[in-house]
DNA sequence: GTCTATAATTAGATAGAC
DNA sequence: GTCTATCTAATTATAGAC
């Protein structure tokens, strides 16, 4: 158990305060963007002085590029689990789940693309590190899936980078502006229905019905519900 | 034509100058947020010094409320003329027609959603301002349309508040990141075409399918396209 | 590893000449 | 109305004690 030391950390203490600030500096950098972030700010609500950022991260920008990692490993942990989970089954089913699970974790998660809408506005050294490192991956891997889908008539036929861009703004949206849906619509978009309802209509957009309290997938989808004419 | 004086701008220039500057500054909040804006550069941009945009402008927080409010008056004016010349047609007509102005907008000023994005991601006054002054009229009013078209079934059976944050999120994001969009898709968001094929992909996922090419309504509407299964 | 003290830069706002 | 010069405050980063 004593062996448990990283290279950074020499003392016991450290890798505890590490975490401590990189996760203050994930809402500093989410809800208030890079520049409004001040380190001093970070460092008070990590409970440590400014100079210790320093000396734990070399610089803001570094400190930067730590939470945005963090930040991506979780979301690809977790969409990478579904997708393993999911080995063997349609195309159709595993993209499903894994809308399901983005908009989950953008509930659970808005600093990332509170992060994204940041840093992707206009280019910048930090946009290059979010698309190359990060991003293109991401886009590269989904819009492969919707290409498979979208011949094989599981999704409407719009164009993969346009779906994309689609999802990546339907699903967060709400959440990303949380306090904002709560002042306009009194909705709690930290409340697990509400998110359920925001992910039940997610999948109705992209995929027709889904049964609405559990989100399970029923084949063969019928029609989409509401488009009744006669 | 020397009696257009206003009561601000005692000498000629003086408008244009406000004007250059309001533009300047639209860009600034929009890509840096109002922290990493300064009012040195947008001076700079504008073609003046700094102390001159406290002179036109009190402070800087009152420069970006004479942006913010400038940005909806011309929102109000895009979607205000559509609804006008489309008195006595159905609810869904409207709708689609308000849809596609709204992507169209969203395309031709990514400010609007990058500064509201940038502002209502934590309480403050400046988010006060925007949800007070401009945002809530306009979800009221399409919140009201939504609910009505739902019970109609012209629109997919969802919340309204969730409906309202897939829309404003779906609809503008491709233009809102726009540089990142570039990057990963090899598309521009600022061509026409690419345009168009958006405001088709947001209606074919709300009300159904429309005319690719001219973004017409068709009703009554076949099913959505894409769901056929046989 | 964490602190205090401080250097160096930059920001928004004001004073006053023209 | 627009400029130059400057004030005050806040920022990141560094030096050095413990």
């Amino acid at each position: 158990m004593g062996s448990v030391v990283s290279e950074r950390a020499q003392r016991p203490s450290a890798d505890a305060t590490r975490q401590r600030i990189l996760e203050a500096a994930l809402d500093a950098f989410a809800d208030q963007s890079f520049d409004g972030a001040s380190l001093r700010n970070i460092a008070s609500v990590a409970g440590v002085t400014q100079p210790l950022l320093n000396y734990h991260f070399r610089s803001k920008a570094d400190l930067w590029r730590a939470v945005v990692d963090e930040l991506f490993d979780r979301l690809n942990v977790t969409l990478g689990h579904h997708l393993r989970s999911l080995v063997d089954v349609e195309d159709r089913i595993v993209v499903h789940h894994m809308v399901r699970r983005f908009v989950e974790f953008s509930a659970h998660n808005p600093q990332l693309h509170r992060i994204i809408t940041s840093e992707c506005r206009a280019d910048s050294s930090r946009m290059d590190y979010l698309v190359e490192q990060h991003i293109r991956p991401l886009y590269d891997a989904v819009t492969t899936l919707f290409a498979r889908l979208a011949v094989a008539g599981d999704l409407p036929d719009i164009p993969p980078a346009h779906l994309y861009y689609l999802l990546t703004g339907a699903a967060p949206t709400m959440f990303v502006l949380g306090p904002e849906c709560r002042r306009l619509s009194g909705l709690d978009p930290t409340d697990d229905d509400v998110i359920r309802t925001h992910a039940d209509a997610v999948c109705t957009l992209l995929f027709g019905a889904t049964h609405p309290q559990t989100g399970e997938y029923l084949p063969p989808s019928p029609p989409l519900t509401g488009r009744a004419h006669d």
